[in-house]
DNA sequence: CTTGAGAATGATTATTATTATCATTTTATG
DNA sequence: CATAAAATGATAATAATAATCATTCTCAAG
């Protein structure tokens, strides 16, 4: 365990925003300034390999790595893209059912919620009210 | 509609596999050899946008499309990446009950099942019916 | 405490999937 | 038929990640 990959590991355990492996690059760097790129990307895969760290596949071109280890789904915001963690049990009487129905044997399933979180709930709600207050040409109204 | 966007969507709608890209490019350029991948990329982006055909975010780094345009899960053979079609129908049901104990205003919700083809399952079994076969070392038995 | 082998590092290049650019061609429409 | 808007093929650009490689670090054995 070298001094990069204990700072990386730490970093990710106290940041629970599902960090892409440039914010936790980012990150680490204010620790490590001279740091590469390549051995972030390189620990990450190594940590999650041996368990210490979770690999998140979710939607979005990037991966997210996850410090917390226990199984949870995730809502993502399609506005800002934040990740949440999600507070509900694990479905596994769904693999089982499909298993019955379906001639792959069934090991898990990937499940992520689409969503508007809180802030951007607002950010829309206060647009909306601008919006109404601006006059609306005659016959315009949406 | 051009030439190529038709012969994009054909393909694409008589192709159960959930092809990739390039995939459709290289079916594609069996009927128009001179096709450009941009194009490819091009038509598969319109086509989505116009609602012909849907774009899959399953997991991987590879976008997937679909010609049927029906809500469906999907399960991946996570051996040879494989994509079929699940015949459950869809759980409208999670995202209402998300939205009561969360503070995002769901919308949606992706639910990728994971598993093991019956291709693979086979191969699996064949391979260690022939490792059984074989001689094992004494105190070797894992 | 040294030492040496194996693992890890930083710097850099390569790869892969996708998107953007742009001069030329095609399409649909009056 | 003209012609404006859209699409094409060729190519370059981008973005995320993985691979390479010479140098440095780690850590267990002596």
């Amino acid at each position: 365990m070298t001094r990069q990959r204990q700072i990386i590991l730490e970093e990710l355990q106290k940041d629970y925003s599902h960090p892409t492996a440039s914010v936790v690059y980012q990150k680490v760097r204010r620790r490590l300034p001279q740091i590469s790129l390549g051995t972030v990307y390189r620990n990450l895969e190594v940590l999650s390999e041996q368990g210490l760290i979770k690999k998140l596949e979710l939607s979005g071109t990037q991966k997210r790595f996850d410090g917390t280890l226990s199984e949870h789904y995730h809502v993502r915001c399609f506005k800002c893209g934040r990740i949440s963690d999600v507070s509900m049990k694990t479905l596994t009487a769904l693999d089982e059912k499909l298993s019955e129905i379906c001639d792959y044997e069934i090991i898990g399933h990937r499940l992520e919620f689409i969503g508007l979180c809180p802030k951007c709930k607002k950010a829309k709600k206060r647009a909306r009210k601008t919006k109404t207050t601006t006059p609306i040409p005659p016959g315009n109204i949406s």
